[in-house]
DNA sequence: ATCAATTGCGTTATGCTATAACGTGTGGCA
DNA sequence: TGCCACACGTTATAGCATAACGCAATTGAT
């Protein structure tokens, strides 16, 4: 439901984010949009704040860069809870992964410390299996 | 056994991480440090890769800062595991946390994709039980 | 002792990431 | 009609990080 209202800017950064094979940094998207029209940071900054929110893409923190949602169901995309990032360092590519045992666990090491999580960032860097076969 | 051998930017950068109260950038550091002679960010990101690799600090993805390592053993300090972080946003304090449970789980996690895990992030962004008390 | 290799250091310059601040246009709605 | 919220465009600036150069000190093998 959120697909539809989308703003012009707001789709081709998400096309741009879809179509790529890894993230993107956002000024690697303003690249690629020069040819729509995109002249300024802010445009796509502006645009990934939204996309976030709507949780249709993900920022990865240990790169600065954004990569779209692999999660296909659009409908309920603002609850699927917890998601582990494994980074390939050799390819780039990225595997989202959830998991409701890890989420517990985290939920238990918080609850010790009495804290009030907001956002969870994991990010498994490392090697994927083709680039580990060599 | 790391601390005896460390230079004297390493030293004094590693000083300025435990006095402060909370994570600090790097460019933070340079300012705290101009009265001992810094004056160029390279100085501090030089100490900052050493004390790092030593295992003697940590780097908080999710703000681009860097904070002591909490861990008092330092004989040990390469082997201590996965950390997890628990960063106030109102106080900006972090707290470090260890747990086998959740290691034990991100390995499975990435032994289904078949990944190999070199560095593993995990931090959480939320308010402290003081600041919660509120 | 000497040469080569390594490591840390200082400096200048540059590149990448992100946001502030201002003004414009548009659509909804009382 | 007038107000409000929101997206947008633009310029400027702030914040984070590294490239590339040259020098000095240390180590360690010959």
């Amino acid at each position: 439901m959120a697909a539809q209202q989308l703003t012009k800017n707001q789709s081709l950064v998400l096309d741009a984010l879809h179509h790529a094979d890894g993230p993107l940094s956002a000024y690697t998207i303003l690249d690629k949009l020069r040819d729509h029209g995109f002249r300024a940071p802010l445009q796509v900054y502006r645009a990934l704040d939204k996309l976030l929110e709507f949780g249709l893409i993900h920022r990865l923190e240990s790169m600065n860069s954004f990569v779209a949602c692999a999660h296909p169901d659009h409908q309920h995309h603002h609850d699927h809870g917890v998601t582990a990032f494994a980074i390939c360092e050799d390819c780039g590519q990225v595997t989202e992964m959830h998991d409701e045992a890890m989420e517990e666990r985290l939920t238990v090491l918080a609850g010790k410390q009495h804290f009030k999580t907001e956002k969870t960032t994991i990010e498994i860097r490392g090697h994927c299996q083709n680039c580990t076969a060599e």
